[in-house]
This record gives structure tokens, C-alpha cells and sequence, in this order.
DNA sequence: CGCGCAATCTTAACGCTGTCAAGATATACT
DNA sequence: AGTATATCTTGACAGCGTTAAGATTGCGCG
């Protein structure tokens, strides 16, 4: 409920959609703290009342992502044959659809990530998704002594993966795909499933 | 030969020296032109004689980095048992004593991938590197029918370590490694070799 | 050799950015 | 009701990328 009183009342919790909605619209290198801010129809210096910094209002964001990651990657799963494919490609679509928040939710310079995980577990039930799938599913390829290792494995290839699409390293186009989309899934299914 | 005359003599390439001297005593966030200018002895407009742009500059630096980035991957490849290895730690290595140009190099937002490419065959012949080793190397797992993919998979596989490494999302220490570099050491000789 | 042209560099200015200090305004609590 | 506190605005600062105008230099051509 914004009204147009001097106080917002709900100020934080929307610059942090605004921030999401201009990060898709407009990319990474457009968000500015007053863009922001003016786009909320508050002044410039009002974000310092709820963020110490511009990289508190970006933790808050990434937060927000990884809160989204998360929901991704679960509903990735659902209709998957294999829980790993899902969870894999749910990673891997949630970083080309969400291009610029998911190189915010990753980038150490714009994001302080203790004071994401202080105020968050978003990130780390993300990553216990991963675990939970390497120890349970028995399709992966790779033993079960180390599952730390696995999941680790896991997500280097996963993230790796995204990150090089993204720069439009790998396309699947290249490879005669018609699809990003579809190089993914045949990628995970050879490497990931017996 | 940079004397103290009004035209320089050698500027582009002082300033992409400067620029990389400066990204790894100061990080990316510092870099900014009129830094490097200023380092560099000359005023805040002289890199637009050279550079169209803060990216043009940024891409020359990038070049440089991927020219040190093959030979680094090379060097790794000599004292090694498995020449997929060596590769592989050449790789994360280059990217953990060079967290600030590599992430330069890999950034979409800095850097004008097309230009680097038109002006450098450094990126290509880095993965050239790859290719022919999946390719050649018996001791990759799995198997010689499509090398594109495994280089693709390998990529990606050491892209992704480097990357979460350096956002201290994998540590070392969280596995009592005695050091990043000996986790990626287990972690390629477990995955990647027979 | 000298003259002019083109390359190179400087100075000055523009609008943008993050941030802070001072003060205005509204809400909450006693 | 009145005061303390949270919230927001205005105005300012230095630093950023970029451009325009002009100064300085080196090079090729007569």
C-alpha cells in the first residue's frame, strides 16, 4: 500500500522489486541506486534509511534471488525423470532467464555474501537440494563415499555451464541444437546419468 | 621508451599495462580510465586517441589476459602426470593468482567479446588446448566419440571451480585442505581420470 | 629543407554516480 | 498532548565516462 504520504511505509521491501524489475529490464551496469530510487518515486538518499550501502540493497536482492533460485530448481524437479537433470537444467534456466540477477547474486563486488547468508538460508537450502540428490538419487555416476564431492562437482558444472552460455562462450546453436536449452539437457544427461 | 615529450611514443600499450597492474593491486571496482590515465602520466582524454571506449581498453587488457592464460595452462601441462590435469589446474590456478583480470576476461559487461576475438586468436588457441587434449589424452573417462562435448564438459567443469573459489562459495578448508589448490587437485584426479 | 597535415595529447565541461550532512515531516509511545 | 524516533528531502561533494575545442608534435611531400 504506497500512499502518497511522506512516509512510504513499505520502502525497503519495494526497492528491492524495483531493483529486480530494472536488473531485467535495463541489465546490470543500469542499476544505480538513484535510478532506483527514482523509479520508486522517493528521493535519492531515501535508500539510506533501510541500506547502510549500495551493496546492503544489493545483498537484499540477491537474497530475493536466491529465494527464486531455490523455487526454480525444486520445481525443476517435479516433472524430471531424473531429480539431478531437473535440479541441473532448474539451475542453468533460472541463469538465462534471470541473466542479470543471477550475475548480481554471484558477483563478490556488487554483494557482500556474509551478510547474505546472515540474513538468509536461501542459499544454503539451495545448495542442500544439490546434496540431498547426489546421496539420494542412485543414477548418479559417481559413487557414494563423497557426496560433498559430487555436489561440489555437480554445481562447478552446472555453474560453469551458465556462466559460459551467458557469455556466449558455449551456444547451442554450435552444436546444431536449436536451443541453449536442449545442449543443456543432452550435456547433463550424458555426463550426469548412467 | 616513454620520455617526458608531449606524444608519448607508446601509450595503448603502457595503458594496458597500467590497467593490469592496477587490477591486481586495487581490484575491478577501482579500475576506472582516468585512474589508469593518471598512473600512466598522461591526462584524464589521452586513452580516447587510442580507445574508443572504457571497453575497447578493457578488451585490449582482456587479450593480454588470455595470452598469459595459454601460457599459464601450457606450463601446467609439463610437470604433470595427466596432461587433462595439468590443463585443468593451469586453468583454476591462472584464475586464483589472477582473480581480478580473470573475472575481467570472463565479464560480458567489461568486455567486447567480438573485439577480442577479431584481434586475438588467444582465446580460441586456450581452447584449442582443451580440445585436443580430450581428444588425444587416453586417460579421459569418457570416451572419443564426441571430443566437442567433453571439452565443452571440462570447460565448463574447471570454469565453475574457478568461479565459485574465488566467490569463497568452495573452500579448501571446508574439506581440511591444506589449500584451494590441493581440493582441485582431488577433485579433477577424481573425475576426470580412470 | 620547410611546410602543412594528421596523429596525439591537454584542458574544460557535461551529466551521471555513490554518499553524507542538515533539516523537514510523520509516526509511535508515554 | 507532547516528545522522541524513524523516515524522508534537499543540497552538496568528489569521482566517473565521455566529448568538444584547441595545443603540440612528428611525418611525408614538395
Amino acid at each position: 500500500m504506497p500512499n502518497k504520504t511522506y512516509h512510504h511505509g513499505n520502502l525497503s521491501a519495494e526497492l528491492v522489486l524495483q531493483a529486480i524489475q530494472l536488473l531485467e529490464s535495463e541489465g546490470l551496469e543500469a542499476l544505480s541506486l538513484r535510478r532506483v530510487a527514482k523509479e520508486t518515486g522517493v528521493s535519492q538518499a531515501a535508500p539510506y534509511s533501510h541500506f547502510k550501502d549500495k551493496k546492503a540493497l544489493m545483498s537484499a536482492v540477491a537474497i530475493e534471488g536466491y529465494r527464486r533460485f531455490e523455487l526454480k530448481m525444486r520445481k525443476g524437479t517435479e516433472r524430471e525423470s531424473h531429480y539431478i537433470i531437473g535440479l541441473g537444467m532448474g539451475y542453468v534456466m533460472f541463469a538465462l532467464e534471470n541473466p542479470a540477477l543471477f550475475s548480481l547474486m554471484f558477483s563478490g563486488e556488487r554483494v557482500n555474501f556474509t551478510e547474505v547468508d546472515n540474513n538468509s538460508h536461501a542459499f544454503s537450502t539451495s545448495y542442500a537440494l544439490l546434496l540431498n540428490a547426489v546421496k539420494e538419487d542412485p543414477l548418479v555416476q559417481f559413487g557414494k563415499e563423497k557426496p560433498e564431492f559430487d555436489s561440489m562437482f555437480l554445481w562447478s558444472l552446472v555453474h560453469g555451464l551458465a556462466k559460459l552460455i551467458l557469455a556466449k562462450r558455449i551456444q547451442g546453436a554450435d552444436f546444431a541444437y536449436e536451443s541453449d536449452e536442449s545442449l543443456v539437457r543432452a550435456l547433463l544427461e550424458k555426463y550426469l546419468v548412467v
